[in-house]
DNA sequence: ATCAATGTTAATTTAATGTTAACAAAAACG
DNA sequence: CGTTTTTGTTAACATTAAATTAACATTGAT
């Protein structure tokens, strides 16, 4: 499961982050000044951190500095949220290492989409925990976790995975699943799609890929 | 069955749309504030909601941005209603995440057919003869509903459908059915299409298609 | 009542996908 | 570098689902 930890002084803000991160299967944590913030990644590092620029103990930018200055804490999305306007502190802030930022008054279905965003940049595409058992696909180390176990794929069929968990439910006709993880021109046979299908069935089990005949494949989630 | 949820102070106005979303065949409910549509929707979550941007307690905007705060709620389809060259608060509305706006005095017929659209964008298509239980037949997941209930169609019923149930009460040629469903120069069997509506018959109902003896078949709607 | 159009059924054919193993191509390794 | 291991593709065949047909029944308009 996706981490992220929320360091904001105002605990409203934090919980309705909160409460909007939960929805979408992440775990939050929650470090209401900057200090408490970098302890929390020194004991826990989190996928994504939300930080808010404008803190009474210690700038938000002071604080993103401080972690980024630990390399492991290089592949953490950061994710400020700064006032209206402020120019010069998002600049600041992209500079001082953050990947986005979010302006405030933050609308939930903007920030998610924008993590979600980032969290695609990054190569992590996320498959909520509610469904089949939870699958984390990450694109970075080419591995897929399924409750926690760690599946390593191929790159033809991790892509194939990654294209069909990106919209659970959603058919994919074969058409494009060819054009997506194999390209536009590259011509393969016939039986390629399904003995990768195969074998991904093999390592994850039976039901996660339902095949739509005539059509194509799907992942289910439900 | 698709739900609508109509949040407006004026009961006039609930009571016209309702009368005319009903006639459709959606189940429609209520709300006369703000606050109480929220509630609503927490209680019971609709596919459609139809907001008005002027009302006593809460702003239209706000009870949007309320509403899409959850994530969950990111595919509720929501209509606003905004009084007549309201510019602002058109784009407002559309940037709270509504996804459609029609202006006030709202003419039914013009209500309805940007419902429509905006379910057919969603890749809906929803048929709701009067005697049935409504139907959404969804392409992205190639599914048909039929009161929640997951109908699955092989290819070619699946497409006769969709093309019924594009036109509703449209009678369709045996030869355009031919034509669109099985491809401009394939050709089949007298019997073959009878037999697939039969099929289609069989999994939906038989109240669904109607024969219209030496055209072709049409799919009811009201 | 007649007859062309449509309904029904089950058998049959066709098309799509599943499976396997062998081979080719690329990476990883020493 | 050559060797080994992993990955990707293919081809042949098996299996299954879906589509079609054919034979016969029923319907409804004139």
């Amino acid at each position: 499961m996706l981490s992220v930890l929320i360091i904001d002084d105002e605990e409203d803000i934090r919980s309705i982050l909160k409460y909007s991160l939960e929805k979408e299967g992440y775990q939050v944590h929650e470090a209401s000044t900057g200090k408490e913030g970098i302890n929390q990644v020194e004991l826990n590092k989190p996928d994504v951190i939300v930080l808010d620029v404008m803190m009474p103990d210690m700038d938000g930018i002071e604080v993103c500095e401080n972690i980024r200055r630990k390399p492991e804490n290089n592949d953490i999305i950061i994710c400020m949220l700064t006032a209206r306007n402020e120019d010069y502190s998002q600049i600041a802030g992209l500079e001082a290492g953050a990947d986005d930022y979010v302006a405030k008054p933050v609308k939930p279905k903007v920030f998610i989409s924008k993590i979600k965003a980032l969290l695609r940049r990054k190569g992590l595409v996320f498959i909520a925990p509610e469904s089949n058992s939870g699958l984390i696909v990450n694109r970075d180390k080419y591995i897929v976790e399924k409750d926690g176990e760690v599946i390593h794929l191929p790159r033809k069929e991790f892509e194939l995975l990654a294209l069909l968990a990106s919209k659970p439910n959603n058919v994919f006709e074969r058409d494009v699943i060819l054009e997506t993880v194999w390209g536009k021109d590259i011509v393969v046979g016939d039986r390629t799609i399904d003995v990768h299908v195969r074998k991904l069935r093999e390592k994850l089990g039976a039901d996660y890929i339902i095949t739509v005949k005539g059509i194509g494949y799907k992942f289910v989630d439900s």
